[in-house]
DNA sequence: ATATCGATTATCT
DNA sequence: GATAATCGATATG
């Protein structure tokens, strides 16, 4: 199943209640959901099928666990925006906050199918335009930084904006896919709180970040 | 096949 | 000054 059905003509924005809850409840919910880019021209899209959550409270892993900083402002605000922060001075990485204003919460979203937009996504990544093979679909956006990219997701960029917005150029929709089944592990890459069960996949989807699918 | 490591910089101590 | 919610390259069995 390289290129699954997606028909852009029936895709539903998520509204902002939808982020306004618990971050593990809405990471859960937002596996199989479609992130979209709109660029002049090109529509690109994939569906989540990696996410990890974030708690504002209590959570020591969280960029929010220290408190409100210039850099994690967004998490502390309203649901349903961009938190976009750039790490290991290489890469970006995409979230969605979560819980009501004053609250800290926030989805990371791991990896991606690929949907829509392929041969920008991989242009975007630098990588030969041509492959249509199942090993560089998965090189497109299997992985937090890996996704950005593709999407040319910056924190300059886009850092603040809203995804239930309509007129938005980032925005997450759903096409009715409902995931047949869900795997909860441990989170990527972090030293406090590493315990947690705080990552959540789409169960064997070939796109989720890592060696194996 | 797995393991280790360098890149490169915003952010916070 | 140290660290970091990563990736891709290189080394080693």
């Amino acid at each position: 199943m390289p290129q699954p059905e997606f028909d852009p003509e029936k895709l539903k924005l998520i509204p902002r209640e939808f982020y306004d809850r618990d971050p593990r409840r809405v990471a859960r919910a937002l596996l199989g959901k479609v992130l979209v880019r709109r660029e002049k021209k090109t529509l690109l899209a994939g569906r989540i099928v990696e996410v990890e959550a974030y708690l504002g409270a209590g959570d020591a892993a969280a960029h929010s666990a220290a408190g409100r900083t210039a850099r994690n402002s967004v998490l502390f605000g309203p649901p349903g925006h961009v938190y976009v922060y750039f790490i290991y001075g290489n890469h970006y990485c995409f979230n969605i906050s979560c819980l009501p204003d004053g609250q800290a919460g926030g989805v990371l979203v791991r990896a991606l199918e690929p949907l829509a937009g392929v041969e920008q996504m991989m242009k975007n990544r630098g990588m030969a335009a041509v492959a249509g093979d199942m090993q560089s679909l998965r090189m497109i956006s299997s992985g937090p930084g890996r996704l950005a990219e593709a999407l040319g997701i910056t924190r300059e960029r886009d850092n603040g904006k809203d995804v239930t917005c309509a007129d938005s150029d980032l925005v997450v929709v759903e096409d009715g896919f409902r995931p047949r089944k869900i795997a909860t592990t441990a989170r990527i890459g972090i030293t406090k709180s590493a315990e947690e069960l705080l990552r959540y996949v789409i169960a064997g989807n070939a796109f989720v970040s890592g060696k194996r699918a």
